[in-house]
Order: C-alpha cells, then sequence, then structure tokens
DNA sequence: ACTGCCGTAGAAAGCGTTTTCCATACGTTT
DNA sequence: AAACGTATGGAAAACGCTTTCTACGGCAGT
C-alpha cells in the first residue's frame, strides 16, 4: 500500500533549500537567488552557498520551482505513434532542440485513438506545458480547439486548425516529389505508379497533388490504375503493390507516400520475384534511417525531421517568448537517390553503366 | 523576453481550485476531496463540485498536486538511444505498463554521453521521480551510486550495481541462443560465426558465453576465427562481416549479437552477392520490428521489450509501494524462425524441400 | 432532554520554491 | 557631520494543491 502523505514529505524535505541556507547561513531568499543567478548576489555569498550546494548534493525540486515562478521550462510534443521509424528520429531532434532552447520536453503518442489523444492534452495541460507541437499525421478538429482555448502556443505541420493564434509548420512536399518524378522520367520511366496515403490526411493529398503536378510537368501520361491509396504501413504497402501487379498493364516504377510502404512494395517485389531496380524502380518518402539499411538501399525523398524538430522548437519559443502570435514555418524536402531506382526494363541493355544515375551501380543479388 | 511571474502567475489563476470551489459554493477542501475521490465526501456535494469542474473546465494542476501530496506520480526510463530501433518498442511498452498501473513515465535518453546520462538523472530527481528503471546498454557505476543514494527505487537490466536495493531484471539469452544454435545445427551447419556486441558490456559477454556453451552442448567446434567483436550498429555489421569473409575458412551461418548488426551483414552478403540464406544463414538477436521487414526476413532471437517493459514497471511498482526492496526478475527469449536461415550450401539438393524447417520456403531473389 | 458518536465539511497549516517588499550597512556628497 | 543613494540580504507572501484538525449538525442511547 501507498505510503502515507507524512512520511513522504518527511523522507523528502531531508534536502531543502532550508538545508542549503542553513548550512550556508544565510536566507533561503539567498540561496534562491545564487541558484537562479540574479545578479544582486555577492559573490561571495554566493560562493558560500555554492559550497553548501555541493557539499549537501542539493537538487531543486523543479515542480515547486514551477509552482512559485509560474513557469514550467517544459513543452510538449505530439506525436502519432512512436514505433512508426520516423518519429524516433523526429523525437531525437526535437529534444536536442529544446535543451537548446532551455526548455525540457513532455512526449505524447496517440497511437491514431482519440481517446489517447484525449489523455496526451490533458497530460499537458495538467503539467501546464508552456506550448505544445502537435506533430501528428491525422487531426482531430474539435481536440485542438479544446488546447487553443486554453490560450496556450501551438504548432502544427502541414495545417492546423484555421486560427490567427497557432503557427503551422507547411512542409513543400512538392519539391522533393518533383525531383523524383524527374529523376524517374530522366532514367526513362513512363509508367509510374503512386501509392498515397490515406487520403483524408492533408498531408496525403498534398503529396499526391504534388505527383499528379510533377508528372504532369514531364508529360507523363498519370493512368489512374497505377495510383493506389495505402494506410502508411509495411502491410498495405503489400496490398498495394498488389493491386499494381494486378493492373492491365504494369507501371515500371513506384513512388510510395512514405518509406514503410515502400519497404511493403519491396517485399512484396522479393516475394513473386520482382527484380529492384531491374524490373521495377521504388522511391520511398520519409528517408527513414532504414531506408539506407535495406536491401537494396531505397532511393527515398528526405523529410527531415531535424528541420522539422527545430522549426517546431523555434516557433514555439518565438510564440511564448516574444508572444509571436502565428507564423508559418517553410520545411523542404529533396530526392536522396540510392540504388533502388533505375532504368526500366529493357532499357538498360542499350546504354553503358556509366549513363545510370548511380554513381556506384552494384549487381543485385539476382545477378551475382 | 520572457513574462513577468506575475503576468505569467495571473493568467494561470485563472482556473484555480479555487474558481471551482466557488461556483460549487463550497470550500476547496470538498474540491480537492471529490475530485481524488474521497469517501467521506456526500454524494450530493460530490455532484455539485464536478458539474462545476465540467462547466468551468477545470483541469488540476498536477504539479502543485505533487508538491501537496509528496507524491509524484511518476517513475522514470533511462535508455540508451530512441533511435535505436529496440527501444521505441521497450519504451512504448513501459508507458503502457506504467499507464496501467496508474504512473506517468519520464524519459529520458543518454546517447552513450556520460554527461547527457548526468543531464537524465538530474532530470528525474529533479521532477521527483518515485521511481526509476535504467534499461541500457552500459552502465557508468558512479552515477548508479549517485542515484541510489537518494533512496529512489531502481531497477536495472541484467546487472546493476551490487547493493541489496536495487531490482535486476536476469534475461535469460541462454535459452533463445540455445534454440539458435540447435536450429543451425539441425539444418546441418557446422561453421558457424557469431558477431558479439562491444564486449566492455555485461550483456555481451554473456551472449557470447551462452553461444560457446551451446555450441558446445551440440558437438560443434567453435573457430575462435569465426568469434568478433562487433559495436551493435550496422556499420559495425558489416566490417565484422568482412573480417569473417576473410576467414581462411569461411563460416556458413552467422549468429549476431544484435538485429542491428545482422541487418549489416545482410547488407555487405548482398554486397558481394552472397545469396541469404542458400549460400549464408544469418540469425540476429532482439527481434525488432525490422527483422520481418528486411528481405530476406530475419531469422531472430526474441526478447521482448513488453515483457521487460512490464517486468521493469511491476518491479518498479512493488519496490514503492510495498517496500520491497530488491528482487530479480526473469525475461526469456526465444527463438523466431524467418527465412534467413536454411540449409548450409550444397546440403540442399539433397533433401525434400518439406524437410526444411521453413514453414515456407519462398524463393529467394536469386532464384527468381 | 442530555450526552456522545458519526458523518461530513470548512479552516488552516503545510509542501518547496520564487519574488516582492523592506531593512540594513556602507560609501558618497554637500 | 548630516543626509542620501545604492548595494544587498532577510522576512514574508504568494503559487495551487493536499491533509490534518476542528467544528457542526443530526441521530441513537439512556
Amino acid at each position: 500500500m501507498p505510503k502515507s502523505a507524512q512520511e513522504n514529505k518527511k523522507r523528502r524535505s531531508l534536502l531543502d533549500i532550508r538545508a542549503v541556507a542553513a548550512r550556508a547561513k544565510v536566507s533561503i531568499a539567498t540561496v534562491s537567488r545564487t541558484i537562479n543567478r540574479v545578479p544582486t548576489v555577492n559573490a561571495k555569498m554566493a560562493k558560500r552557498v555554492w559550497d553548501a550546494i555541493n557539499e549537501l548534493g542539493y537538487i531543486p525540486d523543479i515542480q515547486a520551482r514551477a509552482l512559485g515562478s509560474g513557469r514550467s521550462g517544459m513543452i510538449g510534443l505530439v506525436v502519432s505513434e512512436i514505433t512508426n521509424p520516423f518519429f524516433p528520429e523526429l523525437i531525437q531532434g526535437f529534444e536536442d532542440a529544446a535543451i537548446e532552447n532551455g526548455y525540457e520536453i513532455l512526449i505524447s503518442s496517440t497511437n491514431y485513438d482519440p481517446k489517447r489523444m484525449e489523455l496526451c492534452i490533458r497530460r499537458l495541460l495538467q503539467r501546464k506545458a508552456e506550448g505544445v507541437a502537435i506533430l501528428t499525421f491525422g487531426i482531430e478538429q474539435p481536440l485542438f480547439e479544446k488546447l487553443a482555448d486554453r490560450n496556450i502556443p501551438l504548432v502544427f505541420v502541414d495545417a492546423g486548425p484555421d486560427r490567427p493564434d497557432v503557427s503551422v509548420l507547411k512542409i513543400d512536399y512538392a519539391h522533393g516529389i518533383r525531383q523524383g518524378v524527374q529523376h524517374l522520367a530522366a532514367l526513362g520511366h513512363r509508367k509510374i505508379g503512386f501509392i498515397s496515403g490515406p487520403l483524408t490526411l492533408h498531408s496525403a493529398q498534398s503529396r499526391l497533388a504534388a505527383f499528379l503536378n510533377a508528372v504532369d510537368e514531364c508529360g507523363i501520361h498519370a493512368e489512374p490504375e497505377w495510383q493506389v491509396e495505402g494506410d502508411h504501413t509495411f502491410e498495405g504497402g503489400i496490398r498495394c503493390m498488389e493491386r499494381l501487379l494486378d493492373a492491365s498493364m504494369r507501371p515500371t516504377a513506384v513512388m510510395c507516400s512514405n518509406d514503410v510502404t515502400a519497404l511493403g512494395v519491396l517485399h512484396k517485389a522479393y516475394r513473386v520475384g520482382l527484380r529492384v531496380p531491374d524490373d521495377l524502380s521504388v522511391i520511398g518518402f520519409d528517408n527513414i534511417q532504414m531506408a539506407k539499411v535495406m536491401i537494396p538501399p531505397l532511393t527515398s525523398i528526405r523529410m527531415s525531421p531535424i528541420d522539422i524538430a527545430n522549426a517546431a522548437v523555434k516557433a514555439l519559443k518565438e510564440h511564448i517568448e516574444a508572444d509571436h502570435p502565428r507564423r508559418e514555418y517553410k520545411v523542404d524536402t529533396c530526392l536522396v537517390v540510392r540504388e533502388s531506382t533505375a532504368f526500366p526494363p529493357g532499357a538498360m541493355d542499350d546504354l553503358k553503366p556509366s549513363q545510370r544515375s548511380d554513381p556506384k551501380p552494384l549487381p543485385s543479388i539476382a545477378k551475382g
């Protein structure tokens, strides 16, 4: 059973600010001022205090500090799912950026569950986060209204609620996707498939639109049969690839709305004996760490989690400190060419290897 | 610049427990009791209070609550590196288990940096975590002493400081590794390589010892040239595989101390045109999600992050609540057979496919 | 009707900080 | 030498909650 509150308090109170004050023979106010580096405290006093702190091993209670000062020093980060390989990198970047800017972070993952999302937000409010970055895939309007009504600085990715008091990170999907399509077109592909994310998501729609636009620019016909809607999962990638294989005319290249989907595509190709990139070129999106580990290493469109994290923290910081009410921040994307893209089948025979875009055309397993 | 403390306080104080008390026309004590479900509060009163809470949208300040009650309700989790694919699953499991048990969690990652580890611990102490699980690879003695001296419940994995007041999660590496070796032996392998982790780590030593033991049990000669020391990274896996390829006699199978290393092995094999599993069998360790996504899907030894997380939370809970000072918890490991293991080269021709251990022997790319 | 006991709610004293306000001591100016 | 700033440290009031202690009202027992 839980210990009594009294007991708990006793145990903790052994190492107060009071203890430090007593030891240094000053008042607790001076100790507090010393710790917080208030300039009015005399150097001699300060030394006495620091010595006492070190001798005692005193560590201030940050919750009491927050209560006293009215500032929690924390910003929150809400992600979709920590086990989705895109997010750990984002979290890491966010944490680094936050520390750099003097904040601590509070991480919550929604697991795509509105109930859990509700919990996350409650948690962040309870802990008095000074700002929150919602870097999830889907967004649930009512919850954001709830958050925004608390007058807490907010950052969204792609698109948030249309309110004047939130910041938005605009990701330039079009740039990377255009590069990807041009890359494929330059290799000679004319039949390019696209596996989108769930089209209920704004980001998925944007990516599809960018693809259609880029394809059009390159003068390539966008066969509707080659555009299938996935769900950003590995299994979804497998299913979508199956549909693409059933098409009356198969595409020679597939672009995917995220890397995990691309892994599914690679997997299905492997299952049916299609060689990548010889028989099929594949491009992913997100450039997760796994991309360069895959066999073959995956050509992907990079959306830097570090950039996103930095932009998010910067937006939050400006909003909190400078009362900057709203800003848009741009995040760029660009193509990273690896080994999952090559000439379409048949084209290779006519060309010298040096003309391949891949700088080191290594033999695929099938050729070994 | 930061807002003045006064301002901050003002802004927040709009929605106190006092506001609720006023609205419900009761004392703040009654509001507190209602929220904490103290049974002595009359149902009628309680309803009045809940109504007021809902109408106002009141959310209690959890830090103030912690200060008042002497319990923070938080347990800490320290991991090595969030971008290492083993940890997100562990974190997820830990979070779920913690929520289940009424705790919130505080995550810290050390990034293998002692400085950062120091920061982590400071953070956890500042926030008054009620217990801490140190589920990292390496451990730094002095820091733990520091932690343990604070009299805070602690859980370590594998081996912690030898103190009577900490719990330890003992992972039974031997079981899974024996299964792996037996699996390879049953397939006919007699030349089995082993890529260990850095031998400064206790866990790496245990795994190597378990391997040597298992090999011995199976009556297989353990050629020293086939045991190389890796570093648990992808690049390390590649380097180790290079060394194995340079051996005077090449092994026909390789066991790895973790999956990421195995990915490096797979990669190097791909580079030099060795087909897995036809030319080389590979077994990983950890069974991270990526394992089943790889091409070919990786046979691996499963060390369930969920089991570890549950055991850690359970140990912490018992220690915190029941004052159980020390316990050992067992965590098992077991082999998961996928498609990166098969008969050694040449052996297959003599046998019918049905005798392969793999239930669905799918053609590798090379055969397609 | 008086005492005593519950059940229940309010008052008030913390919890460990920060911060405002005030007091002191010292050096400077006239 | 008196008056006055100017540093600087201490006392005490917050901060928003929990919890102990106390008080009140009603009911049963005598």
